[in-house]
DNA sequence: CTGTTAGCGCCTTCAT
DNA sequence: ATGAAGGCGCTAACAG
């Protein structure tokens, strides 16, 4: 499999490599016969373009990067991870894109590495996601006016591009679907506040129960879980409680999920002994027992208008434009 | 930010594009005077060398890409993807590299798309995961000669290169480590046994169990556990035996977390009235309630030898060689 | 319709 | 120690 060339291909069909160019390129100004010829040439060879000497003449790499925070923690998206990583590596395939994946350690406060793939030309646009209540990250890359995209909202006063999922609306739906079920205690568990969408995610939780006309009781409500210890903790406290809540609404389902292990750790059973709903309608949802309730984000979407949208901006095509995505109530076992 | 060029540096300096070059690149044969206003005027123009243009001339992109499997069914490897992946990006930073995400859809028989990033001169070589006994991507790359490297062994006839962890001798010590607790009736709960790893855990297990003179029991063996449900069903056949196992061991975190939530549910509890051991040591086994006993593996190690051996193989420096790193037996709560 | 020329940004001979 | 020139593979611009 030795490189092959378009001058090769030239040469043997006994044409100027300008012409192996257009015929490839599928531009008009061929004649159908050579064209054949080429093509023809071409997969005998088992030729295939350049990418980077493309991307130099074409001023463009046709490659994204997503900036991935890399830290010690354990993080609350362990699960999501897998799943929207590769759905977007898949939606950029769709795109003609690469997608690179850019580490950025979250205590390098100079905020200088997340332009790297740009600066060295490596990439035309970066992908965030984890987006902080007032991103500083967003600010900035607004500032230098560089391309780029969010899986979710933030605060910073000026129009950017951000794709992202109606987590108030969502929790809302499910928070009602709870209250129809007749539960009047309801706890909420919630993902670390820095995060814009654990921010959205509790105002809906709060909207359900007022326009409901239940009262918010603060004992219910456990905010900033990360892992299972925080967990635990907070299922331990809520189920002590002289009337612990008879359905929880968690902020996502590895939430849930451990939410329903602690519990069970303590004789009660999802499902039969209270409800639970989870956000996120991981593939993995739907094969927990109880099959989890969910809010299903539509992944292979948000994926799609990321990648979309962000390709408008490096492109020029269309201006900054942003979507909220509607997700999906999901009814299982567990409520 | 502009994008800025050696030869604006050069003529700022009023020296010659090779010169700058030579200064950037620290190759010798240039005055320490140049030099120093060189990388003075560099700095101060914000110059960042093209990666594009040094990838095409020099015939090397400094990308490597990761064989990232594409389908639709819950995984069994949810939880280790994130911490592999992002540790697998430093480590290419590390080595000046790139990481390219390439999804292939594992139902594409074809085995064609695998190389694309390859062919199209995107990157210079390939990281394979998620490794089958008889990986027939592995035979492929081996007959087309191309750069790659495999987290993960496979019998293929033919001398690779690999790194892999002792899965064997992990299972083996948590074997043995339940044992000298006293247990005498132990469980195993397998991942599908398709994959290298699968088969390996389980010989560890089987090899323990041998060597302390146990019986082999074929009803405490639960094999190819996918998801939750795969799980539950398991655990109930195990904990509805007349005699049911006293102890578990899982071949991953994921497993056995499944497992202790499913226990739960049946009114056991990990650590107290059963005892279990997982795989991976996550971030999150430390976390669990109990903390899980688990089998850590040197997840940063592996991320460097897999990228300095292929980059190894990349430049032609030394030959194919593999390693097996040992995990490391970490005891909590759970045993 | 087709070929020639030029150049994307960089590095690497080969001269000087 | 430095500069000039050529080329990595491809495509866009201009001729013919």
């Amino acid at each position: 499999m030795a490189k092959r060339t378009i001058i090769e291909i030239a040469d043997r069909v006994g044409v100027s490599p300008a012409t192996v160019s257009r015929a490839l390129n599928n531009v008009p100004g061929v004649s159908s016969d050579k064209r054949r010829q080429i093509l023809s040439v071409a997969a005998e060879l088992n030729y295939h373009p350049n990418a980077i000497a493309r991307s130099l003449q074409g001023q463009r790499t046709n490659t994204l990067a997503y900036v991935a925070e890399v830290n010690d923690r354990p993080t609350t998206d362990l699960f999501f991870f897998k799943d929207f990583i590769t759905a977007l590596a898949e939606c950029c395939v769709n795109y003609g894109m690469d997608l690179l994946i850019h580490p950025v350690r979250d205590d390098d406060g100079s905020m200088n590495d997340i332009t790297r793939a740009l600066r060295s030309g490596r990439a035309d646009g970066l992908i965030l996601t984890d987006i902080r209540r007032d991103d500083p990250r967003v600010r900035f890359l607004l500032d230098q006016q560089l391309p780029f995209i969010t899986f979710g909202r933030t605060e910073v006063g000026r129009p950017f591009a951000y794709v992202d999922v109606d987590g108030e609306g969502g929790i809302y739906a499910a928070t009602r679907h709870l209250i129809e079920r007749g539960h009047r205690r309801i706890g909420f568990l919630g993902l670390p506040m820095e995060y814009s969408c654990a921010m959205d995610r509790y105002a809906g939780y709060v909207r359900a129960l007022s326009a409901s006309g239940l009262p918010l009781t603060p004992d219910f409500v456990a905010q900033n879980l990360t892992n299972q210890t925080d967990a635990r903790v907070a299922m331990e406290r809520l189920l002590a409680l002289p009337a612990p809540p008879t359905a929880f609404v968690a902020a996502s389902d590895m939430l849930a999920i451990m939410a329903i292990s602690v519990a069970a750790q303590h004789g009660f059973t999802a499902g039969r002994d209270y409800a639970i709903t989870g956000f996120d309608d991981l593939p993995l949802a739907a094969h927990t027992s109880p099959a989890l309730t969910t809010i299903r984000q539509p992944l292979q979407q948000v994926c799609d208008e990321l990648i979309a949208r962000l390709v408008g901006i490096i492109t020029g095509d269309g201006a900054t434009s942003s979507i909220v995505l509607q997700p999906e109530l999901i009814v299982r076992e567990s409520t």
